[in-house]
DNA sequence: AGGCAATGTGAGCAGTTATTCGCATCATGA
DNA sequence: TCATGATGCGAATAACTGCTCACATTGCCT
């Protein structure tokens, strides 16, 4: 396994046309997601991948230049899906009260996460190793910026003073709770959407009044 | 890299009984921290670990049965840490209002996890995979217990049910926001601490009373 | 001193893995 | 039909890594 930081190609060699290596390269990060899930970091390889892909490892390096950008793939993959349901729910949470908006909110997380548990546990894992290229970074930031909408329409209740920052905070803590919830086996959705919404609120509206 | 799932041998092999080989030992142990800071998961193998340490591969396996050996040790070591100041901390917390209680809480948590953020998320990650022994898991149940502890001084301030289950999602938590905060390069020890006090008085204390 | 157990060494084995490349097959437009 | 580019293949290569073992050195004890 030789060991790269920098990543010897950025770029895949080809970008897909036909229907049918749109189904090859489809099959392939389905079966890097798979191989994730079931074999951990560890046993993630491209040879394993395009096993289970049922391709060879020829097709997977004509479409990913490397191992790292399939993880970048299924990054960018599985927030998008976060991103476009956050924002369908920072939609819908104009005008409701704080504590009902997050609630929809943590709804949201909880059921992107809870859909595929393991595989966001070691992307959020690797994530911070990769260096995001300009669309991951968006990404983030849109999810970011959906929050922080929410969080301004309810400026007066909130006692925290940078809004950006406390959305990546509710993110992270979310997921820790969601994560936390999955180690134990205590995946009752609804009430862990309790918990995750009293801690965002607690959060957000605590005086931290109080001394040493 | 053979993978292995089961490890061949789960003692060492040597346990270390001249002051020499404590020393060896101990150069073992902290370079496979140091490896892990600085190089990560995917840089993390034995013959670097024993190159950092100035000792032979052999010597280290003479102490260490298997790569994981590295980690569990390193886990067992920053866990028994945290716990002597976590257990120190419910100790005088006891009488304490519970906000001031969680703010002594937090405030260990935060100092150690900063003292080395980035040993502490591999090991966070690392931990789930790797089957722990009898030791580590009671260094786990204890700092939890010591933890619920406290919390059941409070009983009646607070609204979760299971003490223990809301111990660990604290943990969680707090875990994540530190995180969080040195991911972002915002690492005020004072400032998180607020945040994170307020985020756990929000989860344990919210009544939870708001319709979907 | 000298013997024995503890400790330390590092080349090398056996295996794994990322990536390439020369070639085969397929699909489409002329 | 057939030429051509797109797609697919997988053996082979060049590394890297976990771990062992036969041997050397050290230090304690009598």
């Amino acid at each position: 396994m030789p060991t790269r930081i920098a990543r010897a190609r950025t770029r895949p060699r080809k970008t897909p046309s036909q229907p049918r290596s749109e189904r090859t390269v489809e099959a392939i990060v389905e079966a890097a997601a798979r191989i994730l899930e079931t074999r951990g970091l560890a046993g993630f390889n491209t040879n394993a991948v395009a096993d289970k892909a049922g391709v060879s490892v020829g097709s997977l390096y004509q479409y990913f230049p490397n191992k790292d950008a399939l993880i970048a793939t299924l990054s960018a993959r599985e927030r998008t899906l976060l991103g476009t349901e956050i924002a369908a729910a920072a939609r819908q949470a104009q005008g409701l009260a704080l504590a009902t908006a997050l609630r929809q909110l943590a709804r949201v997380a909880i059921h992107r996460q809870l859909a595929r548990p393991d595989l966001a546990r070691v992307l959020d894992f690797e994530e911070q190793r990769l260096v995001l290229d300009e669309t991951d970074r968006t990404l983030t930031r849109d999810i970011a910026s959906h929050m922080t909408a929410v969080l301004r329409t309810h400026r007066a209740e909130i006692h925290v003073g940078d809004l950006e920052a406390a959305a990546f905070d509710l993110i992270a803590m979310t997921r820790a709770l969601i994560d936390s919830a999955v180690a134990r086996g205590k995946v009752d959705p609804a009430a862990l959407e309790r918990r995750v919404t009293q801690a965002a609120l607690g959060y957000l509206t605590g005086r931290a009044s109080f001394g040493p």
